[in-house]
DNA sequence: ACACATTTGTACGTATGTATG
DNA sequence: GCATACATACGTACAAATGTG
C-alpha cells in the first residue's frame, strides 16, 4: 500500500506541445496583441518539429482566436485581441445541435439582461443613462419605418445598459446570446404580421425600463426587461415551454 | 442607387472547406455521436485535397470539441458526443489573459445561481429536492473531515439545482465559471485560517437555502444564495470590487 | 511601378509506431 | 502472435501571396 502514485501518460502529439506553449506565452503575456510569432520555419527549428506538425499547432491556435496568419506575410503569424469570437463558436454549435432550445436561451438572456439591468440602475452614470435614452430615442425614430435601425438601435440599448453593469462577461454572453437568438428566429421575426405592434409595445417597455433606472429602482427595472423580453419572444417559444420562461416574471 | 451588393471574396482556405464540410455533416445529423469519419487517406479522395490539409482541418474539428484521432485506429476519426469542453476553454482563456477579474466572475455566479435557484423553487421535483438535501447533508457530514469531499458535496448541490432549473446553458456556464473561479483562488482557500467557520457558514446558508427552495419561495432562495455566495467569496476579491457584489444583495 | 526574396498554402513521398481483427 | 490498415511525424517541392527596395 501506499507507494509512488503513478500518474498514467497520456500519449501527448507533438503539435499539442507547441500550441501549449505558444498559449501559456501569449496567456503569460510575452506574446501581446498586435505581435507576431515567428515564420513557420522559424518556429521549425526552435521546437524542433517539422512544418506540418507547426502548421497544425498553428490551426489550433487559430481555431481558439489566439492567432491569424495570412497567406505570404513576411511577419509570421499576428497575435490577436482578445475576441469572444471562439465562445460565440461554441455556443452556436451547441444551440445548433439542438442541445440548447430556443426557450433556454431566451430565459438565458431574461436572466442575464435584467441582472445587467439591476446592476446598471445602481452603478450607472449620467453619461451612460443618457446614453440608453438616446438608443431609445433612436428605437421609436425608426419603428414602422427602417427595420434594421429598429434592431441596431435596440442593440445599442442593451449594449449602454451592460456597459454600465460593469461585467465584460454579462456582455459578452448575452451579445453572444442575442446574436443566435437572432438568427433561430430572424425569418420568422420578419414575417411577423403584427412586427409594427410589437415594436410599439417594445419602445413602451424600454421606456419603462430607462424610467426605473433614473429613478434607481433596479429591481422593478429588472422586472419590466423580463415581462418585455417576455413579451417580445414569447410568441416564437413552444407554448409548452413557455411556463419555464413565465416562472422568471414572479 | 441599389444594383447587386457583391460580397468581398475572402480567399478560403483549402483546410477550412474540409472544416465547413465536416462541421456541417455533424451539425445536420448526417454523423451522429459515436460515428466515425473516414479515414484521413479517404477523405483526400474524398475532398481532392492533400493530406496535410486533411490534417489540419482535423485538428481544428477536435479543437472545437467535434471530433478525435487516435493513433492508428483503423476506424477513422471519432465523432463526440456534444460536450461544453470547447466552451469552457473558450471562457478560461478569457479569464486567463486577465480580461475578466475575479469580481466579474464571482458576480455572474451570484446571478445565475441565484437565478437557477429561482427556476428550481417553482420546477423541482421531489426527488430533486431530495438530492440537493442529501448534498447538503454530505457537506455537512464531510465538514472538518475532508475538504475534497465538502467541495464535492457542494458541487453536487449546485448541480442538482441547476438540473432542476432545467436550463442546460446555465448549467454549463455555471459549471465553466465555478471551475475558473476555484482555479483562481484555490490555494487562497486552502490557506484559510477561519476555513473551517466559513464552512459551517457555508452549510448553515445551504440549509436555508433547500428549506426556502422545499416552502416554494423562489425569489428568498435566490436572494439567501446571493448572500451565501457573497460571504463565501468577498473574502478573495479586492475591496475596491466589493461594491459591485453587494449591487446584487438589495 | 516593378522585380525581388521571403513566407505561407498545398501537394506528395516516406518512415515509424499503434490499434484492430 | 501476426498481418493489415491506420495515424503520427518528417522532409521536399512548388505555387501563390506579401512586403520591400
Amino acid at each position: 500500500m501506499g507507494g509512488p502514485r503513478f500518474e498514467p501518460v497520456r500519449a501527448v502529439r507533438a503539435y499539442e506541445r507547441v500550441v501549449e506553449q505558444v498559449e501559456e506565452a501569449i496567456e503569460s503575456g510575452a506574446l501581446s496583441p498586435g505581435g507576431r510569432l515567428p515564420s513557420e520555419r522559424e518556429l521549425m527549428t526552435q521546437f524542433s518539429v517539422s512544418r506540418s506538425t507547426v502548421r497544425e499547432a498553428l490551426r489550433v491556435l487559430q481555431a481558439r482566436g489566439l492567432v491569424r496568419s495570412r497567406h505570404g506575410d513576411p511577419h509570421g503569424a499576428e497575435v490577436l485581441p482578445f475576441s469572444p469570437a471562439a465562445l460565440h463558436k461554441s455556443m452556436t454549435t451547441l444551440a445548433r445541435v439542438e442541445e440548447l432550445s430556443l426557450a433556454e436561451l431566451v430565459q438565458f438572456r431574461m436572466v442575464l439582461d435584467a441582472a445587467a439591468i439591476l446592476l446598471a440602475a445602481r452603478l450607472r452614470t449620467e453619461e451612460q443613462l443618457a446614453e440608453m435614452s438616446a438608443a431609445v430615442a433612436r428605437m421609436r425614430a425608426a419603428a414602422e419605418r427602417d427595420e434594421a435601425a429598429f434592431g441596431a438601435a435596440d442593440v445599442d440599448f442593451h449594449d449602454a445598459v451592460v456597459r454600465a453593469s460593469g461585467n465584460k462577461l454579462i456582455q459578452i454572453c448575452t451579445d453572444v446570446v442575442r446574436s443566435i437568438v437572432l438568427k433561430l428566429i430572424s425569418e420568422r421575426i420578419a414575417g411577423a404580421p403584427d412586427r409594427e405592434a410589437l415594436m410599439r409595445r417594445s419602445i413602451r417597455h424600454h421606456e419603462e425600463v430607462v424610467a426605473a433606472i433614473r429613478a434607481g429602482d433596479g429591481p422593478l427595472a429588472a422586472r419590466l426587461s423580463r415581462k418585455a423580453m417576455y413579451d417580445y419572444y414569447a410568441g416564437y417559444v413552444p407554448e409548452s415551454e413557455r411556463g419555464a420562461l413565465r416562472a422568471l416574471l414572479e
